[in-house]
Order: C-alpha cells, then structure tokens, then sequence
DNA sequence: TCGGTCACG
DNA sequence: ACGTACGTGACCGAC
C-alpha cells in the first residue's frame, strides 16, 4: 500500500464552511462557525482516508500573480466578509495548536502550492488527496490524485470525489482541458473573464472536437455556432489570458520536507484548551482521557466519620453552590458531594454513618447551600424533605429542555457537553454500561462514580443555566419543569390503589375465553403453532391456508390488526386470530402484568418520566398506566380494579379536544375560533365544510370521517395518512385536505409557517417557549424530510397541550397541599387527571380541579373539560 | 437486542 | 418516485 498525503485548500474550505455553517460564535462573541465547520469537514476526510500526510495551504495576504493580474485588469476582487476574515488567523492558530502544517508561499496561491505538492508527491509515489470547493482544481486529477470537493448544507457535508476518469465522466473533459474550458466559459467566482457568448455546453462542444483553444483558434472558420466563431475571433487574446489565469502551477519553488507533513495526535492539551475557549464542545468529545485532561483525573476522597463529614458540608455551604449525587439501589448507598474540582467527596452509608445521619445532613445541604445541582430531583426527593424549588438545579432536565432528542442523560454526557470535562463514565468505572450489582463493588469504585457524577452537576450547572436563558427556556425550567418534579414526585408516592383480587378475576375469565380461542384456531389451522408468533402464523395463513394478502414487513409477512380485518370476511380463523391477540394482550400486559406491581400497600406506584418524549409529554413506566385500556368494552372493564381508598371517589376530568383547541389558538384562525366559541361540535362542522352538506344533515360516517381529518391535521396531514386511516383512495383523501384548507385558510398558514420557520432556525417552539430540534429537515432523504415537515407542524401543537396540563397538575397539586385537602392528584394522561378524594370533598375538589385545569393557559378559545366522579376508574371516566 | 404488535393520548 | 400519519411503553418471539 502506497502511503497517502491530503491536501487542504485552506481558504477554500474555510471560505465553504463559512457559508454552510449557521452563525456560531463563543462567548466572548468571536465567530467561529468557518473553523467550525472546516474542522467538520477535516475530521469526516480523515477518518475517510486515514492518510499518514496532512497539510494545508493558504494564500498569504499579498497580491498573487495569477489572479491579481486579472483584479488588476478589472479591478474587482470582492472583499472578504469581515466575520469570514477574522477566522483566518483564528484557523491558523487552531491547525498550528493542533500540529497540523500549513504552508504558504510568497506569491503564490493556495492553488500553485496544492498542485506543486501534489505533483512532488505523486512523483514520489503516494496517493493523493486534494480538498478544495473550488473546481479548478479538478485539472489536477490523475489516476493517483483525487479531488475532493465538500459540500456544507446546514451543517451537513456531503463530497463529491473526482479521479481523471470520474472529471471525464462528468465534464466529457480529461482533467487538463478544464482550463481550456475556463479559458472559453470563463469563471466569475474566479474572476476569469473566458469569452463572451460562450457557456459550459458550447464550450465542452469545441473542446470534444479540439482539444484546446489554440486548436480552435486554428480552425476557428470551422467553429458553429456563428456566435462562438465570432467571439472566439475577436476574444481570442482574452481567452489566452484566461487560460494562464486558469492554469495552476505545478513546479512552485517551495521547499517542502514531506517529514513535516507527517500526521501526528491532534488531541494535544493546546488544542483542548482552543476548543474549549470556542465552545466546540462536541468536537471536545474527540479527546479521550488519556489526551484530554492534562489535568489531573477527578480525585474523589471518601469521608467515613461524622466529624469530617459535617466540616465537608460546612465547607460546601460557605461555598454556595454544591452538587449532589445520590448513589440508590433498593436503598441508600451513599452520598456523592462536590463544590470544585478539588473538592470532590462520597460518604458511604457505613458504621459510623448510618443511613439516618446522612439523610439528616441531606437535609442540611439542602436547606443551608445557596444552590444544589443534582441529575435527578424527582429520585432525590425520595431521600431528603428540605429540597425548595428555589434553590435546587436539576441538571437532567435542564440538558432535556436543551435538547430533548436523547435517549439517555448521563452525567458524562452532561459534563463533557455543558462544561468541556471528561469525567469518568459509568463504562469506565464499571466495566460495563449498566450499574452493576453495587456489593459487587469496590469502595473506591462506587466513590469515583459518585464524585464524578456529583462534580458533573456542580459544574454543568452555570452553563446549563446560561444556556436555558440564552434560549429563552429558563422560564419554562423554572416554572414548569422543575414545580412539576415536584408534583410528580407526590404523584408517584401516592399510586394508584389496585383490588388484587378482583384483577385476578379478570386474568381468569380471560383464561377461559383464550384456551377456548386456542382450540378452535388449531382446529381450524389443522396444526398446533405459537398464535403469538407472527413468523408462524404467518407461514399457517399464508402458506398453508393460503389466505390472501401479501408480504410488508421488511421480515416477512404482516399480520397487524388491519391487514387481518380485512381478510376476515373470507376466512373466520382471522376473527378467532384476532380475538386471541386482544385476550392475550390484556392478559399478559394487563391482567399478569399489573399484578405484578402492587405494593404492600395494595397500590401501584408508576414511575413518571420527565425527560423522555420529544414533545414535552410526560411518560409513564413501571408500569406504564397511560395506556389502560379504554376503547374496547372487555378492555376497559380492567378499569373497575383501580379503586380509591376508602371513604375516597375518584374525580377524572379530561380537556376536551385540547389539541384543535390549541390549534385555533395558536393559527388564530378565525373560523375554528368562531366554531369553538359558538360551542358547535367541531367535527360536524368540519364534516359539514368538507363534504359539502348542511350542519344538520351531517351523517355519522362523515362525522367520523371529518373526526380523522382533524387528527391528520394535528398530526401534520399527510394524503396518504389519512386515506390509510379512512381506507378511502389518497385522492379523495388529498380532496378533503384541500377543501378543509379552504375552510381553515390561517391554520393552512400556520402549519406552513411552522414548516418554514423549522427549516430556517432548526427547530419548532411551543407556547411556552418549549423546543423540538428538527434534525431530519435536513436529510437528503425524502422520507426523513417528510417526517421532519410532519414533526414541525405537530410539535408545537402536541408541546403546548403538553405544557398546558403540566401547569394545572402543579396547581391542582398546590392547591390542594395548601388548602389543606386530603385528596390527591394521582396520574395523568396527556389530557386527563385523575384525582382520588375524600367523598366529602369531591365537591369542592372538583371545582377547583376544573378552575385550574381551565385556567391553566390564556388562549383565544376557551379550554374545556369533561369531568366525572365514580367508585373506580371505570366508573369515572 | 430488535422488530412486530397493540394498548393509550 | 420516494412509502407515511404525531407521541409513548410492554410483551413476545426470534436472533
């Protein structure tokens, strides 16, 4: 293998990110979004090429003697954007820190040093890699010489790569005859002039037939059409002029020792410490430990006795600001505390500090300290009463509102992307990526883990913060998000009460009525196979029965619910099939699964999850108790074992059709208002526009049917998603679409605008200023970007339901803690709460649940709600 | 661990 | 032409 050298064209490519890349500047206000993204682009070529040689070129600041002949000549040369040119010595710096070599040459271009090197080292024997946006230099392409030329769409880089074959396959051009076709076309960015009347088509036309201008020049009586003859004869000195501007030098006088162009580690402490002063956080992430913290790896010191312990939260109290780890599995472990990077502590529960102590000093900590950071406040609550919303950070969430696409929150993460450091991961420590068996574990170890992931909140804290106000969430963090890990956390306490009994007797009766399914489908199968398997069942109806209706899945056949239905009428083992999945279902996920999480208390203590849904929903696992099921009668029977304490009823209240309402507002459409605030039911209405038909003579179906167009619209309408939803034909689908836009012309608008502005800025808002980052508009995949344009007009709908219920659970629940009722807020379902409370409170309890859930936001049309009290949640929904 | 399926909003 | 509705979580079988 032949060693390989890439060639930067310095300016070039700074000059591509500079345009590609959105605004970006540090915080001391430089902009850095051309280095940015010229590091992008460096770091995706190299890890394409892997070359054992790198250098860049750029021009130096004189006049050179290709181009400024011509500038000369003409007297242009655009000036370089004032944000562009204080990049070029910042670039220079941050290559030079990174070791990597630049090369320059009195009088010479960026370009004549590229060629010059290139052909030295092709000569020498390498392979060659040239990256410029500039196609002039596509005359440089050999068999061993590639050009590479980047592409920068809103922060995405695409290359394009050309060997000579691939510049002939392009331009019906060899490499050297791109100067003889800038010589004729001419090239404006480059301020070669070419001849006048001649374009790219005309001029590759002459050169197929010869070769070169001094050719044509010869035969120039020969030359079609009239015009370009014409030019040609009276241009001619022109275009020899071009073609020398065109002409990139190869034999430049510049001494290069190849040796100095050697690759060597970018990750040095200088290049960490420029990175960091730029706030390239995630290119920080490119530094692994060993390269990155020349500083000393986190020290976490353990405190074993109760002396040093109370002097470490003396200490951390005159400080101000501490961050907290919590270190639980089943139980208490210990106590990660850290003010500083030197200040870094882990108290185990132990001897001499029993689990009591070291709650009692939670609670000092967190009423004494100014501040304390912790990842999750929610889980803290479990362990300390004193937490306020004043004075508590919660750094989970606050990186959630930042960007709430990830999967996972780590304190790692969190570190290394809000304050440039690289700790200690959970990986690193462990061995694995999961939390081991913690008395499985060393001392030292769990201590590490702890320290680490309490320095992590300590120090992202202050950018985490910075970052909310700079994007305008610090509002929503502090009165939404954090007041509702405060609700939440009383939520979960309280559960949901479960008769245990009664839930048995629903998993028996669906026994009966499964094995009786089971029979008759392997009857009628002729066969005994797992019903629950769709690979087999597949192969049962398809292949042996040979039951119409073909393959979907990537794996095989499908065997959803719709695809069954519609071959039921001609086969009844489908209507057993499909029975047989709704018991199971309920059996398995409901009846069994439930079970299994009641406590000693006989409730069900769900988990509510902050930080999940890229919408701001809330989410519920362990179990999930947002998903119980409603809209078939069996199913919802289950509701009856959700009892409340007794002497208690449940009051369930739900908003009615929050998400048009929000729509209505937030398009401001007039019609829809007017709908609404004439109180008409909205989907007749919509069935009456869309279908043509008075509102009284509204059918049912149509009713039905115009229902699914306001989901779609909600949804961000697709023809296709709805004519799926309808099973009518997507062009009647499309239909309804258009005539429902012709009714509802602003929220047309509004839905375009969100799509719009999601293009430009990247993302979408809500109301209350909660983000949704859209990365997929900028795919070059159609089905992502349709996703996107989906996402960008739902989001902002979904997002503002989302915070609306938020801000009545964290009232209700106030209000309900300070007036001094004994009911409780106990789950919420995107649109509906659920409340248990002593009967002789129910009145009082529901008045205030629906004053506050009303009064939760101030929109153009009136938020309504439905509410009913009853003896278990089937009663009362 | 992943994909298919299905429960909810 | 592309092949879809938006947002979740649990269970199952197959790998």
């Amino acid at each position: 293998m032949s060693e390989k050298i890439v060639l930067i064209d310095g300016h070039s490519i700074l000059n591509r990110a500079f345009y590609g890349v959105p605004n970006l500047s540090n915080s001391e206000g430089i902009h850095t979004n051309a280095v940015y993204g010229f590091l992008n682009i460096l770091f995706k070529i190299l890890e394409e090429e892997h070359p054992q040689y790198l250098t860049v070129a750029f021009d130096l600041n004189v006049p050179t003697f290709r181009h400024n002949r011509y500038a000369e000549y003409k007297g242009t040369r655009k000036p370089m954007p004032g944000e562009l040119a204080e990049q070029v010595p910042l670039m220079k710096e941050v290559l030079k820190a990174m070791g990597v070599t630049i090369v320059t040459k009195e009088g010479y271009e960026a370009d004549d040093i590229l060629g010059t090197l290139a052909a030295k080292c092709e000569t020498g024997g390498m392979e060659v890699t040239i990256v410029s946006g500039d196609r002039d230099l596509l005359q440089l392409a050999t068999d061993h010489t590639m050009i590479r030329i980047p592409k920068t769409r809103f922060g995405q880089t695409t290359i394009e790569d050309y060997h000579a074959g691939d510049v002939v396959a392009k331009y019906q051009l060899l490499p050297y005859q791109i100067i003889e076709l800038k010589a004729l076309m001419g090239d404006a960015s480059d301020n070669i002039p070419g001849i006048p009347g001649v374009g790219e088509k005309t001029a590759t036309k002459i050169l197929l037939e010869y070769q070169n201008i001094e050719n044509a020049h010869e035969h120039v009586e020969d030359i079609r059409p009239n015009k370009a003859k014409n030019s040609l004869k009276e241009h001619y000195d022109m275009a020899k002029l071009s073609k020398e501007l065109a002409t990139i030098c190869t034999d430049c006088p510049i001494d290069f020792d190849i040796e100095s162009a050697r690759m060597t580690n970018f990750y040095t402490p200088e290049a960490y410490e420029i990175f960091r002063r730029l706030d390239f956080k995630n290119l920080l992430t490119r530094f692994d430990e060993e390269t990155a913290v020349s500083e000393k790896p986190l020290e976490t010191e353990i405190i074993r006795n109760k002396d040093k312990l109370g002097k470490i939260i003396q200490s951390a109290c005159d400080h101000g600001t501490v961050g907290i780890s919590l270190i639980i599995q089943e139980k208490l472990w210990g106590i990660g505390i850290s003010f500083g990077r030197e200040e870094v502590y882990y108290a185990p529960v132990g001897d001499l500090l029993e689990e009591e102590y070291l709650k009692e000093k939670l609670d000092l900590l967190f009423s004494k300290c100014d501040i304390v950071s912790v990842l999750d406040l929610k889980e803290a609550l479990k362990f300390t009463r004193a937490a306020k919303q004043k004075n508590v950070f919660d750094a989970q969430i606050a990186a959630y509102l930042i960007n709430p696409l990830k999967a996972k929150y780590t304190y790692d993460d969190i570190a290394k992307e809000f304050a440039g450091e690289m700790l200690a991961t959970v990986e690193d420590l462990f061995g694995k990526s999961k939390l081991p068996k913690l008395g499985t574990v060393s001392m030292d170890i769990l201590a590490a883990y702890a320290g680490n992931m309490a320095y992590s909140v300590y120090c992202s804290r202050d950018p985490l913060e910075k970052m909310l106000k700079d994007l305008n969430m610090y509002e929503l963090y502090t009165r939404i998000e954090i007041p509702l890990a405060f609700t939440l956390y009383d939520m979960e306490q309280a559960g949901m009460r479960v008769d245990a009994q009664s839930l048995k007797e629903y998993g028996d009766k669906l026994k009966l009525r499964i094995d009786e399914l089971e029979q008759s489908i392997y009857q009628q199968a002729g066969e005994k196979f797992n019903i629950n398997s769709p690979k087999q069942l597949g192969v049962v109806l398809f292949e042996k029965l040979q039951l119409p209706g073909g393959r979907k899945t990537k794996t095989g056949y499908s065997t959803a619910a719709d695809i069954l239905e519609k071959m039921a009428p001609s086969a009844p083992i489908v209507n057993d099939i499909l029975e047989y999945r709704q018991m199971t279902k309920l059996k398995s996920t409901y009846a069994d699964g439930l079970a299994g999480y009641i406590g000693a208390d006989d409730r069900i203590h769900s988990t509510f999850n902050q930080t999940i849904t890229a919408t701001g929903r809330i989410s519920s696992t362990e179990p999930n108790l947002q998903n119980i099921p409603i809209r078939m009668e069996l199913g919802k029977m289950i509701r009856k074992v959700f009892i409340p304490k007794d002497g208690c009823l449940f009051i369930d209240a739900d908003y009615s059709q929050i998400e048009l309402r929000v729509l209505a507002s937030l398009s401001a459409d007039e019609n829809l208002i007017e709908a609404y605030r004439e109180e008409k039911d909205i989907h007749r209405m919509t069935a009456s526009k869309v279908f043509h038909v008075p509102f009284g003579e509204v059918t049912p179906l149509q009713r039905r049917n115009a229902k699914a167009v306001n989901f779609g619209i909600v949804y961000g309408i697709s023809s296709f998603g709805l004519s799926q939803d309808l099973n009518i034909s997507r062009k009647e689908a499309s239909q309804y679409i258009e005539d429902y836009f012709k009714n509802y012309p602003k929220i047309k608008e509004f839905l375009d605008e969100k799509v719009k502005t999601a293009k430009e800025d990247g993302y979408v808002t809500t109301k209350f200023g909660r983000r949704r980052p859209i990365p997929e508009l900028k795919s070059s995949n159609f089905m992502q970007r349709s996703f996107g344009e989906r996402v960008a007009m739902n989001a902002p709908i979904q997002g503002t339901a989302a915070d609306i219920i938020k801000i009545a659970m964290i009232r209700v629940n106030e209000r309900l803690k300070n007036e001094g009722y004994k009911s409780k807020l106990l789950l919420q379902v995107h649109d509906e709460l659920l409340i248990e409370a002593p009967e002789t409170e129910v009145k009082d309890v529901s008045a205030l649940l629906k004053e506050e859930m009303t009064g939760a936001a101030d929109l153009a049309v009136a938020l309504e709600v439905d509410m009913h009290t009853g003896k278990d949640w089937y009663d009362a929904h």
